[in-house]
DNA sequence: GAAACAATTCGTAATAGTTACGATTGTAAT
DNA sequence: ATTACAATCGTAACTATTACGAATTGTTTC
């Protein structure tokens, strides 16, 4: 995902452009890395200082159905990233505390394919917590 | 993890012994799967109609700490369940409806121990999730 | 088995994250 | 510019969880 394919995706579905709206893509794009929507409503009310927290979540969830954003939950927050460039599968290592991320190619359901006995399997999670480099030292 | 052996946890470590407790413990060695907070304190107030959230959250907080419980996260949720028996490192497959569970023998962090670049890893979570064959027909 | 002490529980309020809604404002198309 | 409707604000409601003083209960010791 890039900042115009965003913006383009908004354009085209006939949602409308809004400057909260540019702000929070270009946010996303500037920063790879998951955000909770304390941490986007804080940088976003700077700009805009009588935001309200419907427009954070509502954007949120838009962008996220978009594909835009993509979301998983972490210490009973859910937390957004900019959508990985490529749409192929593949997991996250992820800092807890900055939320930075790596890719991680591998997809441990390859190997888990034989198993399922007695269920139906619908998703998967596969998530690597850790500090990155920075927040460590 | 079995009834016994939880209860004997308790008694050695200090924690007095309640009617409330032994409940909770037989609740979860009955039914080996995954329960929020909400279907404890249903359950539990079948017998016990006066029961405070502070009574089921600070108990299984506590069991969780002492071993004879195991929690994960799911729908904003945290979810509760029995130790399986045997301390091994483990996954689960789980029944996103009642949240029945089946053991993953298989970890893919074997698999990944090469990759890490720029992270420390501190943990790591792989859940498989689906339809139990009951909630599915 | 009674007293003393501390852990447990109740009743309830507070907190955090998220969702919801009527009224108002803003965007875009004609 | 006018119209039509989406987006936003301001605020309230909701859900899951945590917290705390007061009352109760379990355990220990005599």
């Amino acid at each position: 995902m890039n900042t115009e394919t965003a913006l383009e995706l908004l354009k085209n579905k006939g949602y409308k452009y809004t400057g909260k709206r540019e702000k929070i893509v270009t946010m996303f794009a500037d920063e790879t890395r998951y955000m909770s929507a304390r941490e986007v409503m804080e940088y976003m009310q700077i700009e805009y200082p009588g935001l309200s927290f419907d427009t954070i979540y509502r954007n949120l969830t838009l962008f996220e159905e978009l594909g835009i954003l993509e979301s998983t939950e972490l210490k009973g927050e859910k937390q957004f990233r900019f959508s990985c460039p490529g749409s192929d599968h593949h997991h996250h290592i992820i800092c807890t505390l900055c939320g930075k991320t790596q890719k991680i190619e591998l997809c441990p359901m390859h190997a888990v394919l034989g198993t399922p006995d007695g269920f139906t399997i619908t998703g998967h999670k596969f998530e690597i917590y850790g500090l990155c480099d920075q927040c460590e030292s």
